[in-house]
DNA sequence: CAGTATCCTGCAGGATACTG
DNA sequence: CAGTATCCTGCAGGATACTG
């Protein structure tokens, strides 16, 4: 488990809780923006999902990836884990009213360069075929 | 290098090129979101600035990352490099109108973040001071 | 079903030295 | 000044096995 999710020890106050709470901000960003966050909140964005219907809905991401992923998200407030008594257990996920905010504007940033995709690949091309001297 | 910076050759076309051809607008989000690519812009929205300002700017941050960087953002048409010949070298980087339009996008990302930082604080606190069944 | 625990590896990215 | 080239290491994250 890299992501502390207990309260800090007296050992545990290292470099990351350093960073954490000079920048706290910035941890929160990378959760949202790392390579399973986007998905997460993407993926719940329409429905409130079970814990393997997210597995099944985020392409790739690995059991533990998407563990992790999902106590960060809810450690900073922005997922609700719903746990249903039972057997078999019924787990749900859905995103806060500031989950929802934070993945709409995730989402404006990715239209944006979805729209310029042409313009992308054509400085690419550019860029790639240009005459090196 | 682990960025393609030219044409791809015949060895070359690997797991990589295939990802970039089927979702190449998640390779330029990785390059607006990851580690340096959001500072490298957040540095130049205001000014235009040289290599070394850049790397004075943006904390922390490698010669070698930010090269890296700065390669990948001018690829996918965000950057301009402008150089002017002559000794010593002077390069200036600044944004295109695409580069600004990601930039403000990202920005408003991150002034939502940074506005309900109480919120988020407040559910880590909670998150890490519940009692563990 | 909804996870946690362990083990392992590739590679992002830092440090250092060098160049036109 | 504006980079590139090499070497090296920590750790993100995958694979696998196990559990309430």
């Amino acid at each position: 488990m890299t992501l502390p999710t207990a309260a800090p020890t007296a050992e545990s106050i290292d470099a990351f809780d350093v960073f954490e709470r000079t920048c706290p901000s910035r941890t929160t960003l990378e959760h949202v923006t790392g390579r399973w966050g986007g998905l997460t909140l993407g993926a719940l964005r329409e429905d409130t999902l079970r814990f393997n219907e997210l597995r099944r809905r985020v392409d790739g991401v690995s059991e533990k990836m998407l563990s992790q992923t999902l106590h960060a998200l809810e450690r900073d407030g922005l997922v609700i884990r719903d746990a249903h008594p039972g057997n078999p257990p019924r787990v749900e996920y859905r995103l806060t009213p500031l989950g929802a905010e934070v993945s709409a504007r995730l989402l404006d940033l990715i239209t944006l360069l979805e729209h310029h995709m042409p313009d992308v690949l054509a400085a690419r091309h550019a860029y790639d075929t240009r005459p090196t001297p």
